[in-house]
DNA sequence: GCTTGACCTCAAGTTGACTTGAACTGGCAT
DNA sequence: ATGCCAGTTCAAGTCAACTTGAGGTCAAGC
């Protein structure tokens, strides 16, 4: 059994994010003594388990349902091959990016907006950041 | 010349928008028509590359600086590179969380808190975020 | 028994990138 | 000359994921 400051030790999160945790349903105190709140040591397991949604690009809400505590916390393979498949397109695009950044970087052309592949990559950025404008993009997520 | 409407269409980034850029001194128009802003045609190559620097990941004063009207338009290489570097990083991490969350996805396991590959991703998962947490995370920018 | 200080609650603030709404203007077609 | 309506301004709202601050509680050590 620990209390707050441990979990937060242990897990590197903040007590005050612990707490929001809790109030959006993420986890669970096992109990108070007095007004503290007592974790059991799984806790930790469960804060790895948000850390890595959080990674994979799912919001807390998301996260939140997939382990939510009254069905059998599994999680849903159709959800993850999804993430997965948008992960990789996403992969797809930084690579793309990357190279076209270097390219860039080291291009001694007089003016990047002659170097044709400099104008080539960013017409896809501009058509990419339309299209997901206009798929209604998610405010405060953003590109990287 | 275009009016805001026009440019709002070409480029398909909405004219609240152009006007909040206008704002952050991102963009200018050409002059006025009475109260009515009008562009010139080159305003569509400025807003990609604005869109550009968003999609590799710089904030919106940090093009705004990149790209500021007083001086040359020129971009700087270094931060360019620099930008390419975190990319690449990133594109690493993004990799290992793609195969991770496939494993998962198709691993039969009873659990995957008992799969060790998915406890591997999950220890990698929290110890990145704890890092990303400790090296002073910018708010409102999310992992994927 | 009293202080200390780690924990608590609850409301409000922060961040970046926009959007929304109310109230206003003015060029153009009738 | 008049009225429409796309354009304007400016303040305020939104969103997610937290953080901060003020004021309160209580277990443990002296």
């Amino acid at each position: 059994m620990m209390d707050i400051a441990e979990v937060a030790r242990k897990s590197g999160i903040p007590a005050s994010t612990l707490r929001y945790y809790e109030e959006k349903g993420l986890i669970q105190a096992a109990g108070r003594r007095g007004l503290r709140r007592i974790f059991e040591p799984d806790i930790l397991t469960r804060l790895s388990l948000i850390s890595l949604g959080q990674i994979a690009g799912f919001t807390l809400s998301e996260i939140a349902e997939m382990l939510r505590y009254e069905d059998k916390p599994r999680i849903e393979h159709r959800k993850l091959s999804e993430k997965a498949d948008q992960l990789d397109l996403r992969i797809k695009e930084l690579t793309a990016l990357r190279d076209g950044l270097r390219h860039v970087a080291n291009c001694t052309a007089p003016s990047h907006l002659e170097c044709p592949s400099f104008r080539r990559l960013m017409r896809t950025a501009l058509a990419r950041y339309a299209k997901r404008r206009r798929t209604s993009r998610v405010p405060g997520r953003s590109a990287i």
